[in-house]
DNA sequence: AATAGTATTGCAAATGTTTTCATTTCCTAC
DNA sequence: GTAGGAAATGAAAACATTTGCAATACTATT
């Protein structure tokens, strides 16, 4: 046999091995109800003999889509998105798109670079996490006509369709419940809320609902810190070592609450007898902490999941013109709350 | 100004606007040196006037690279594989490369149809989790030639270079620790341990390491679970109100280990006093457990990081011929464990 | 056996770049 | 003022495909 085989097979190698053109083998590649069974079977065998894989690179110049969908996320390896991101990969890949990931680390400049990148790379489409991002992005995603998704949080007057919850009312729902179960005396943990949208509307939603209790959370108790454990368990034990002893923690994120959790164990504070704690997001392991954590349910595979379907909607039929999707978020109560002084 | 804006702008139009040759406009992009600055800054201007972005996919035909790099995991959304995705992202996008994500779900079967794809789409490399993969996929990537490496595991006969831990010696590591504190009755919580070698390397590591202490697990004691802090509860719970006590428990990893000392807390069995109980990964938040979490650090970020500089490498010098790179783990002694008795 | 009609196939142009080679332009030193 | 060389540019071929159109090969019908 003839052991010579060097650059890699094209389209034409196929087509001489088949005996064939090159034009027939593209053709049954493309549109197989065009070419004769027995030939394509010769292309078949060739293919596989010549170890032929298709050029997706040569393909997308002659305009047709190129089969990649970029994501463009803050960041990874919080749990927060974990889910968000394996469900809207898993949804993408089965409509047969592979998806651009890349991740800004909350740099809006950053994700700007990035979306360029995305586009030089003739993705079919773009989705960014939230509503809020440089004036450049918004214009060059407009500009190039491509389609485009915001994840993650939901609005009606978005610049562009919107598929997720209402973060503003997430936190109201909690900031409802804490207020209805009689408590005055709260403390909240957030993330930094200049850095993202997410958190900033989570916190004015808490704020609303418990003005309607004629409850404020006073400056010193409202903590801002850094997404990790560590930090909200830090910062509830500085809290908690100053002798100052709020009724319930609210936080703006189940991660943020485990710290908090943790640290109250720490001091030995029981949940929920002495004090309540909450989170939002639901993430896994909420349910099963114990005690199981009161939260809100962010539902993280249904937004990734609706995402991916609308914009592969948006991507293959041009008419299309989504509004995006609303996924309501659900208080789940469980055992880290109470009804205060009962 | 003339409003008739239509297709998109392509390299001619760009030429035609700057009053030069597409060749001059093609130089300003990719070797700067060679063209004069007033005509760079004609061009950059015609550019920057009708948004024109550049086609990778056209580049990409003409033999340059892509500068993507595929990254197959089996499932994003484990705390497990965050940071070393987000890790590996990062860096490989520092060097100038963008990833290609797909998750596979632990099929061997969908990681070799990734493959492909990921070859079609012409990505500059490839990288896989784990040593455990299709005789296809290897064949695949070997046929073509393709820059590859192995992620998170690391063995010096792979078929690919690796860039991770010693599994084997990580739980090895635990193994000896425990046997060492003179534990005697040991309970196990891994995961299924036929879906992937990395758990079935570390357990195996542990057995032998417990063995020189002439120390053996029952088989009513080894607890085969899905990865998820619930399931890990539940077995555990189930364990416990068994009325079966071992002194020490040990975990495949750190989420596993979440879930036994939840179970513990439930039913008020106080770690490390009655129960030591151990992970492996130190995955972000185990430090801040309370108590905090004894493990084996598995170094997630490292990893990643190595990871893509030698696939990088892999990839920029053709004559590089990489053997992967060793992280040890290493042992983190914290809260949950103590000397048997003491 | 000829004809119309349809199913297959091939040819060649087109896609958006890069690159080699040739040509033109610009300096500078004589 | 010009020759020699370097610097800058352009023309055209190449890359791996797809596709419109034309040509050919079948099939069924008469």
């Amino acid at each position: 046999m003839a052991v010579i085989k060097d650059k890699k097979a094209d389209i034409i190698d196929v087509a001489r091995v088949a005996k064939v053109s090159p034009s027939t083998v593209s053709r049954s590649f493309n549109h197989p109800e065009l070419v004769k069974a027995a030939t394509r079977k010769k292309i078949d065998s060739a293919v596989r003999k010549l170890g032929y894989i298709r050029n997706r690179a040569a393909q997308t110049i002659h305009g047709i889509r190129s089969g990649t969908i970029g994501l463009i996320v803050p960041t990874i390896d919080h749990t927060i998105f974990g889910e968000l991101i394996q469900s809207f990969s898993e949804s993408v890949e089965e409509l047969g798109f592979t998806i651009l990931l890349a991740s800004h680390g909350y740099s809006l400049d950053r994700e700007y670079a990035l979306t360029r990148k995305m586009l030089e790379h003739r993705v079919d489409g773009i989705a960014l996490v939230g509503m809020e991002h440089a004036d450049h992005t918004y214009e060059l995603l407009s500009q190039q006509e491509i389609p485009s998704i915001l994840l993650w949080n939901y609005s009606d007057d978005a610049p562009l369709p919107s598929v997720g919850s209402d973060n503003y009312h997430a936190g109201y729902l909690i900031g409802d419940y804490i207020g209805q179960l009689g408590h005055r005396d709260i403390a909240g943990v957030f993330p930094p809320l200049g850095d993202n949208d997410r958190a900033s509307q989570r916190f004015k939603g808490v704020i609303d609902a418990l003005k309607t209790y004629d409850v404020e959370i006073p400056k010193r108790r409202q903590l801002e810190m850094p997404y990790s454990v560590g930090a909200a368990k830090a910062a509830v034990s500085n809290l908690i070592s100053s002798g100052d002893r709020p009724s319930a923690i609210v936080c703006g994120n189940d991660v943020l609450a485990w710290g908090a959790l943790h640290a109250l164990t720490k001091y030995r504070i029981s949940v929920p007898d002495e004090i309540s704690v909450t989170g939002i997001g639901d993430f896994s392991g909420s349910k099963d902490f114990e005690p199981g954590l009161t939260t809100v349910r962010i539902p993280a595979r249904t937004i990734g999941r609706k995402a991916a379907e609308t914009i592969v909607n948006l991507i293959t039929q041009d008419d299309a013109l989504s509004d995006g999707a609303l996924c309501p978020p659900e208080l789940i109560v469980r055992q880290t709350s109470k009804k205060f002084g009962a």
